[in-house]
DNA sequence: TATAAAAGTGAACCATGATTCACTTTTATG
DNA sequence: CATAAAAGTGAATCATGGTTCACTTTTATA
C-alpha cells in the first residue's frame, strides 16, 4: 500500500551521486580541495546544501571519495605501465610510468597538484598519504623485480620508490615544474625527458647520453 | 611633560617580541601549524589577545614571521655545509648538506614536517615554497659548480635540484621516513646513508660499493 | 486518488578562530 | 603627583563553513 525503492529510483539515486561527485570534482580541479565546500557543491550541483548530506555523511567521506575516485584512475594506469601485458626491460617500464605521469599532470595541473600536495583536513590527509603510498608501492614493486632481473643494483628499494615520488611531486608541481607545464610542447617534452633521466638515475641507471663517472672513496673523505 | 619611549621600554617591547616568537615556535614544534592559534600563542605567552595584535597585524603576518625565522637557521647551516671554508669535493658538500639536514630534521621531526610540507593558509604557503627554493638554489649552486669543475656530469641542474628537495621531502617525512625517524639510532643511520646515496645518484655520481651497470639503448627500447 | 516512504530543501544553528575596541594599567616626564 | 603616551586586556563581534531539521515535494503502490 505504499512506497518501495525499484529499479528506476535506484538509478537516479546512482545518477544523483555521479552528479555530485562529477561537480565536486569539477571544483577541486579548478580551484582544489579549498573550494570544494558543502554549499558550492550542492550549488554546483543544482541541489539544496542538505540533499548532499543523504548522499555523504560529512564533508570528510565526500573528500574521501572525491579524492578515491580522482586517484583510482591514475593509480590504474602507473599499475598497467608498470606491469604490462608485453615484456619490456624494467628501465623502460619505469621510463613509461614517468612519461605518462607527467603528461597527465600536465593536462590535469591543479587537480594533480590537489591530489598530491594541496592542504586539507587532517582526516582526509590520510587518503592522499595511500595516494601517494600507492605509487610508492608500484614503483618498489617494479624495483624490487628489476633487482632480481639484475636490471638495477641492490639498493633500498623502498626509499628509491619515495624519492620518485618525491621527485614528481616536487620536480612536476614546484613553482619551476608549474611554470614548465605552461610552456612550449617542446620544452615540455625536454623537461620531461629531464625527469625521466633522474628517476632512472635514482633507480641506478644511468642512460648513454649522461655519462656518469666513477667516484673514489677519496672523492667523499674530507681532504 | 609626558611619557617617551626609551631605551628600557624599547628593550622591553624587544623581549615581548622574543617571547611572543618563542611561544609561537613552541607551539608550532609540538602541534604543527594548526595548533598556531592566536588566542593559543597569547595563553602560552601569558599575554591578552589583542596584546598579540601590538606585535602582529595579523595571522598571516605571524606565521610569516615564524615561518622566516624557523627557516633561517636551516637554510644558513646548509649554505655554510654547501660552500665551506675548507676545500672539499663537491659530492662530500652536497653529502654533507643532505646528512646534516636529515639530522636535523630527525631532531626536531614535527617542526621540519610543519615547515616542509604542513597545510597552511595561502599567503603563507609562499612563504614556503621560499623555503623550499632557498634549498633548491643552494643545491642548484652547488650542481652548477660541481658540473663546471666536472666533478658531475652535464645534467638540468635546476630539476635535479628541485628532486634533492623532494626526496628529503618525501623520504624523511612521510610515513616510512617518520617511523625511521623514531627508531634504533643504527637504523635511522643506515637509512640516513641511502638517502645520501639516493641523493648522489639524482647527481649522476655513484659511490663504488653501488655498482651502476652501463644501460643500453636496447634497453630501454620497446622490445 | 490516498498513503507512506524516500528524496529534496534551505534557513537556522553551531563551532572555530581571527579580529576589534572601549577600557585599564603601566611608564616616563614636567 | 599630574599627565599623556603607550602597552595590555578580554569579552564581544565577525566570518567562514559544516551540519541539522522541520518542512515540502516526489514517487510507488493499493
Amino acid at each position: 500500500m505504499a512506497y518501495r525503492p525499484t529499479a528506476k529510483t535506484e538509478a537516479r539515486k546512482q545518477a544523483q551521486l555521479k552528479l555530485l561527485i562529477d561537480s565536486a570534482l569539477t571544483l577541486v580541479a579548478d580551484g582544489g580541495f579549498a573550494a570544494l565546500t558543502m554549499t558550492a557543491l550542492a550549488e554546483r550541483a543544482g541541489l539544496g546544501t542538505g540533499t548532499v548530506y543523504r548522499y555523504f555523511d560529512s564533508k570528510a567521506k565526500l573528500c574521501t571519495e572525491v579524492f578515491r575516485v580522482a586517484t583510482h584512475k591514475e593509480i590504474q594506469n602507473v599499475e598497467h605501465l608498470a606491469f604490462p601485458d608485453e615484456p619490456l626491460s624494467h628501465a623502460k617500464r619505469l621510463s613509461n610510468v614517468i612519461v605518462s605521469f607527467s603528461h597527465r599532470a600536465i593536462a590535469g595541473r591543479k587537480l594533480s597538484y590537489a591530489l598530491i600536495a594541496e592542504p586539507m583536513d587532517p582526516q582526509v590527509e590520510v587518503e592522499r598519504l595511500k595516494y601517494r603510498q600507492a605509487y610508492a608501492d608500484i614503483f618498489q614493486k617494479l624495483i624490487d623485480d628489476g633487482i632480481e632481473h639484475g636490471q638495477f643494483p641492490p639498493q633500498n628499494s623502498a626509499l628509491a620508490a619515495a624519492a620518485i615520488v618525491g621527485i614528481l611531486a616536487e620536480g612536476l608541481l614546484n613553482p619551476i615544474g608549474r611554470e614548465i607545464m605552461v610552456s612550449e610542447k617542446a620544452a615540455r617534452e625536454r623537461f620531461i625527458v629531464d625527469v625521466e633521466k633522474v628517476c632512472l638515475r635514482v633507480v641506478g641507471v644511468t642512460l648513454p647520453s649522461l655519462p656518469c663517472p666513477q667516484t673514489t672513496q677519496a672523492m667523499l673523505s674530507n681532504a
